[in-house]
DNA sequence: CCTACCGATCGGTAGG
DNA sequence: CCTACCGATCGGTAGG
């Protein structure tokens, strides 16, 4: 038996679950992602990380939210200091493929990878990853829209339809990294990105 | 225990299983497919189904073929009849967006599903999907190069980002019709695909 | 946080 | 093609 432990303990210990989780969700998937392999990969007992939680569905919904932490402090928050307008939206851009680039998860975007798999299904881990998506999207329409008003992008900008360009070319980059392992796929996607949004540098 | 069926019908049988495999793995993936649910959903025991197959993998690999044989029908064969080069291109374009319009599978788009569930994992059966992925590629070059060599697109084309780009554009139409649930987005996929192609009826 | 369980389900086999 | 199994693993609980 180990000994109580203090809050602090506790508090880290479950972020060491989450951590290994959104790990092996992002391969596995929200399902494949199993209490007992959890335990194994964190030198537990499947009660010790469940009592963390309560149930799987509860452990799911908790590393959607650190996906969504991690995701915010790698592209949103590193565009921050860009001027409103196009600048931002291109510095998000430019976040946004560099951390597919990057991919610090084994498996890629952990977004597109649930998304993908809980697109037929519905209830609360669902609706939280649907939820996010939603978030995001709205971000990116406030970001277009503000270089429409500002006068960057031209006034007959549909910004919907941009949106949707944006995030097709996010979507066959994770996959052009992930499955078919093409590293040419940054080139695609920058020169996708920048039929969009123009030459950096300028507005 | 049933007698034992003639050729005709065992490969009928066989069929079922597999269409209905097809129709389960397109929502729940290909290892959300379960020998015990297709056995229960076809009025069959686990051996009988097991039976025809040999393995789960197998059963894996089999439903990949016939996910291959559907697409095959439903999106190049339709486009055979338009012109080489540019008409045909569209015709393919048109019937790909048509077909994951009408989704005539519960989960959307079968191979958009596996790929990403396959992609952090090795062994047969992310070989069979990439396999599948590699060729449906190659088929769009082809008919990206001719529509060039015919002139029916500019001379400095690049072969590669073209098709990154049309697969960028039926990744998001799957994304967007089946986890956003977005109806608007054949719209979007159909003015990006003019932006790529022209407006069709013209060269 | 642990050990020691629970019933259900997994892929797969034996034997007919 | 069936019934009747197998060991392994699933999510989860009892009790400490």
């Amino acid at each position: 038996m180990s000994p109580r432990k203090s809050v602090v303990e506790t508090r880290h210990t479950r972020r060491r679950i989450l951590d290994r989780g959104l790990e092996i969700a992002s391969v596995e998937g929200l399902e494949g992602l199993t209490i007992g392999r959890l335990a194994a990969e964190t030198g537990m007992s499947k009660a010790g990380v469940l009592g963390h939680f309560g149930t799987k569905e509860s452990l799911q919904l908790a590393v959607i939210e650190t996906a969504a932490e991690a995701f915010a402090r790698e592209v949103p928050q590193r565009a921050r200091d860009a001027r409103p307008g196009l600048p931002r939206l291109r510095a998000v851009c430019e976040a946004w493929v560099s951390y597919l680039e990057r991919s610090p998860l084994p498996g890629g975007c952990f977004f597109t990878a649930v998304a993908a798999e809980f697109d037929g299904r519905s209830g609360p881990v669902r609706d939280a990853i649907a939820a996010m998506n939603t978030l995001w999207q709205r971000e990116l329409r406030i970001h277009v829209r503000r270089a429409v008003s500002v006068g960057d992008l031209p006034e007959d900008t549909d910004v919907d339809q941009f949106v949707y360009d944006l995030v097709a070319t996010m979507l066959a980059l994770n996959h052009f990294l992930q499955f078919q392992r093409d590293q040419r796929a940054s080139t695609y996607a920058r020169r996708a990105l920048h039929r969009l949004l123009g030459k950096p540098g300028h507005v």
